[in-house]
DNA sequence: TGACAATATGTCATATTTGACATATGCTGC
DNA sequence: GCAGCATATGTCAAATATGACATATTGTCA
């Protein structure tokens, strides 16, 4: 598997090489991924499947993995949404987007 | 006028007295203010009209006019977006989300 | 190996968000 | 008063995001 993140859609490895994006491009991606990063983190926290989380959210399992993943067809409002509903406070939510990287492990 | 900002289309003071809403959708709506805030503050900065600003986020003055309202038609994706191509960092986004208070003057 | 749970991926009809436009309101200086 | 800008509000067709569903992949435990 290697760290072949790409992830998903915008093959953007969370590392640093974009393709040909501008900086805010980047930056905006850049901040989903920490976010999708930080779903998935804060769900393992509150010791939850995907299914639950879904049903939590009123949402599905699939769209769970696709935010989990930062998936281009997510949005910012349902990540942020999706962070306040599984208990992260607004503070946190601004110290995912400004803490230094995402990277999983 | 006095303070009676009664955020658009929610109904919502940004003082304190929500509705009826759950804590996540205050805080949801908090963190929306706090970012139309924060951008009529960046673009003033900026000396820029909604006009200008309109070009340079390629939209309309109309949306941003709305952005800055926080009207319930312009997403989160939308707010921040716009922050970083008016020049905010995401760690500014942060700051921002983070804040205390979202309130105008 | 197989069975089972968790997670991922693809598609689709519906719902929401978008920029654009018209138009209204406000705000200065004359 | 009335130009002239700047900002606000309402509407709409086109674009994008949504939950749901089917199906595929990935473990993990025997």
């Amino acid at each position: 598997m290697r760290k072949k993140l790409t992830a998903a859609g915008w093959k953007v490895s969370s590392t640093a090489d974009f393709l040909d994006l501008t900086p805010e491009e980047s930056a905006y991606i850049e901040m989903r991924l920490k976010l999708a990063d930080g779903l998935k983190r804060r769900r393992k926290q509150n010791r939850l499947t995907q299914v639950e989380a879904a049903k939590l959210l009123e949402s599905s399992q699939s769209r769970v993995a696709k935010m989990e993943a930062g998936d281009p067809s997510v949005s910012l409002d349902l990540l942020v949404k999706s962070h306040l509903a599984l208990g992260s406070s607004p503070r946190d939510v601004a110290e995912i987007i400004g803490a230094k990287k995402a990277n999983a492990a």
